[in-house]
DNA sequence: GCCAACGTTGGC
DNA sequence: GCCAACGTTGGC
């Protein structure tokens, strides 16, 4: 079973919105990025995945979720309406993805930016590198434990 | 296919 | 709000 990481703006999604209805899964969709779409393509239902805050007052991971429905076309991209209609996807050749996560848990604390960036072992992982953008990325199971350790700590 | 210009991301 | 880093676009 893969272990993934979802960048989202907690004004948008986060943790306390799957929090909130925790049966209900939510769509995460409006990924606009071919290598993030790519991961996204990848997730299997029952995968775990970290969810990061970003562009927020309080930055880092948040809680962990669960993939409840692997990859299928991104309804959004078909919509005029929404922000992220794509007027150059077609139904029969989509372009973008879209999965369902299920709220698992919120972390006992936030595990901050700023303190992975600490952690020698997580120098691979593109969230803490410099100028990386990626929005989905695939976590290891050791760079997983890793960042759940810190949970434990103050 | 190159690459400058532009738009977006996301930490600060 | 700033701006560095990055991805995408489009002219050539």
């Amino acid at each position: 079973m893969a272990r993934w990481l979802v960048k989202t703006e907690p004004d948008e999604c986060g943790i306390d919105d799957f929090a909130r209805d925790p049966k209900n899964p939510i769509t995460w969709d409006g990924v606009r990025n071919y290598q993030a779409r790519n991961f996204l393509t990848e997730m299997a239902e029952g995968d775990d995945v970290f969810i990061y805050h970003s562009s927020c007052k309080h930055i880092g991971v948040a809680g962990v979720v669960k993939v409840a429905r692997a990859a299928y076309p991104d309804p959004a991209q078909f919509d005029p309406e929404s922000p992220y209609y794509d007027g150059k996807s077609t139904r029969e050749k989509p372009r973008w993805k879209a999965v369902d996560m299920l709220f698992q848990r919120k972390l006992e604390r936030l595990i901050t930016l700023d303190e992975l960036k600490g952690i020698a072992g997580l120098d691979d992982l593109p969230l803490v590198r410099r100028g990386s953008r990626l929005s989905v990325m695939p976590v290891s199971d050791e760079h997983w434990q890793i960042i759940l350790q810190q949970e434990k700590r103050n």
